[in-house]
DNA sequence: TGCAAATGGTTTCATATGAAACTATAACGT
DNA sequence: ACGTTATAGTTTCATATGAAACCATTTGCA
C-alpha cells in the first residue's frame, strides 16, 4: 500500500479550504447523513419521499392549513409542495378542500390514512433522533440546543 | 387578520412531530441556508456547482488524487464526482492525466485557471464562515466543535 | 498462464428539482 | 363597477441527481 497522501503544504500563495473543519461542509455531511438514515426507516415501506413526509408532519400538528402556509412551516418552495399533495392526496393520505371564503385556498388535512400512517412513522422518526442525540451528554445536548436557536436564520 | 393558527391538541391518540424542536430538521434547514449563501457568491460569477467547488477544495488540498479518492474525500458519490470533473476538465479549471502503474485511475490536480479561481473564492467561503460563526460567543464555537465532532459519522 | 472477480470511471435511464410561465381568483384603488 | 395588481396553486421546461448497467483494466488465484 502506498503511504498515506500528505496535504500539499499552504503555500505563501494559496491557502486552501479544510474541508474537515469548515463548518458548512460538516453540516452538510451531518444532516444528509441523518435526514437519511431516518428515511431509509419509511420510503421503501411507504413508498413517501422525505418532502412527502414534511408535509404529512406538519399537517399533523396543523390542521386545516393552506398549501402556501405548508411551504412556510417546512422551508420548502411551492412547487415541491403541490407536488407533493398531489401524490399524497391521490395515496389518500391527505383531504383537499377548497376554502369557504377563497376559491384559491386549499384547506389541508391527514386522512384516516393519513394519521395511521404517522402513528406509525412518528415514533420510529423520533426513535432516529434519541440515538443521535445519544452520541451526546445531558450538557452537549443543552448547548447544541442553544446554539441550534441562535444560528437558524430567522424570517426577514 | 384571522387568529395565528393553533396547533391541534396533542390527543392520546395521535404525537405529532415538532418539526421546529426536531433536531434531523433544523440540521437540515440550518446546512442548506448556509451552503446556499456561499454558493451564492461563486455560482453565478463562475458558473460552477456546489459539487464541483467542493471537488477543487479538496484538489487544493491533496494533489494528484484519483476520481475515488475524491468522492470519499467529498462524500459524494463517484457519479457526481464523474461528472463534477468532466465539467472542470472542459473549464480548464482541473487536470487530469492517467495513472502511471494504473491505466484506469485519473491523476487530478487544479490548473494554473483552477488554483486562481480558488484563490478569490476560498476567502470568500472562509468570511461566510466567520459571519455565520460570529453569532455564537467563544464558548458556544467550542462546544459547537466538540458535538461536530461527537456526531460525525465515522466510516464503517 | 488464463480466467473469474474486483476496481476505476463513464454512460444510461428514470426521477427529482426549481425557475419561470401560466390559470384562476381575490384585493385594491379609482 | 372596472381595470390593475397581488395571491394560491399548477404546469412546463431545463437541469440535477442516483442506481444500475456498462467498459476497460487490474488483481487474485487455480
Amino acid at each position: 500500500m502506498p503511504a498515506k497522501r500528505q496535504p500539499v503544504p499552504a503555500t505563501a500563495e494559496h491557502a486552501p479550504l479544510q474541508l474537515e473543519h469548515f463548518l458548512p461542509y460538516r453540516l452538510s455531511i451531518l444532516s444528509n447523513t441523518i435526514s437519511q438514515t431516518i428515511a431509509d426507516d419509511y420510503q421503501r415501506r411507504y413508498d413517501i419521499s422525505v418532502t412527502e413526509w414534511r408535509v404529512m408532519a406538519v399537517l399533523a400538528r396543523f390542521d386545516g392549513l393552506s398549501a402556501r402556509e405548508v411551504a412556510e412551516r417546512t422551508a420548502m418552495d411551492k412547487v415541491a409542495v403541490s407536488r407533493a399533495l398531489a401524490r399524497l392526496v391521490t395515496a389518500g393520505r391527505v383531504s383537499r378542500a377548497i376554502h369557504d371564503n377563497d376559491k384559491r385556498r386549499s384547506v389541508l388535512g391527514l386522512t384516516e390514512a393519513g394519521w395511521a400512517m404517522h402513528d406509525e412513522v412518528a415514533p420510529m422518526a423520533r426513535a432516529r433522533e434519541r440515538e443521535v442525540l445519544a452520541k451526546l451528554d445531558a450538557e452537549e445536548r443543552a448547548w447544541l440546543e442553544r446554539i441550534l436557536d441562535k444560528l437558524q436564520p430567522t424570517k426577514p
